[in-house]
DNA sequence: TCAAATCCTTTCATTAATCAAGTAAAACAG
DNA sequence: CTGTTTTACTTGATTAATGAAAGGATTTGA
């Protein structure tokens, strides 16, 4: 499925997607337009799901970052689910444990108030 | 510090870090140009750090998604450090928890096998 | 062994990025 | 209030990247 050249591009747009398909090319001895057709491939195959920005969130204000385990007492996760939805701004990731009905949030706040009023809320 | 276009900027590139300045340009209401001198600033400041792709592991063979919880027992973190540096292909994310000395562990394992020889190694 | 498919390269037209110059508005010191 | 500097933008010209088309080499399979 994967080849050298496949892993080697995953690993290159790893870190920097923004890199041109030439520059990208001469990385894994091809030309560009070989390189972008491998990674039209890959996004056609859904291997690549994206293209994303790493954000420092301190810098932006968000200088607490909390890891919450959450326990829901229903087995009905829709309200916890339309809860994290509505509090986008908040949520970095929402994992999805096994086992126990169970998650794990990540979370960026301004500050311990914020975080505080989010989980009393 | 940021204003609502910079805000704007970094949320268009979240959503897809591989558009084309003039798009981005487009959608903020200024030139590729101007949209590219707002990035570079963004990224002299360290507010954007990086550009990657988001990759879907189990398509490449790692099916399984652990979070594993690390209690190390000595202060000295160096060995587990260490340790988690030569275990790359299988660590996503580490993260350090505040408080008692502990850490968050987010790796992927191509089966559960792997995962539990990680796990007595 | 022949046909089809795959994967690459080269070439060329189109499009985007970059660079330089110029403008308008805001910030600021005298 | 005024002249100066800085900032943020636009426009236009140049350079570079992208995308499409054509063709060649290698592999796959009937």
């Amino acid at each position: 499925m994967l080849d050298h050249t496949d892993r080697q591009i995953i690993n290159e747009l790893s870190k920097n997607s923004r890199i041109t398909m030439k520059e990208l090319g001469e990385k894994v001895h091809l030309t560009g337009q070989a390189a972008s057709a491998r990674v039209a491939k890959l996004e056609d195959h859904g291997i690549i799901e994206g293209y994303s920005i790493k954000v420092n969130q301190s810098k932006i204000g968000y200088s607490v970052h909390a890891i919450i385990h959450i326990y829901t007492k229903s087995t009905n996760h829709q309200p916890y689910l339309s809860f994290i939805k509505k509090q986008e701004e908040y949520v970095l990731h929402n994992y999805k444990i096994s086992g126990e009905s169970c998650y794990l949030l990540e979370c960026k706040f301004q500050s311990n108030d914020i975080l505080d009023e989010f989980l009393t809320t």
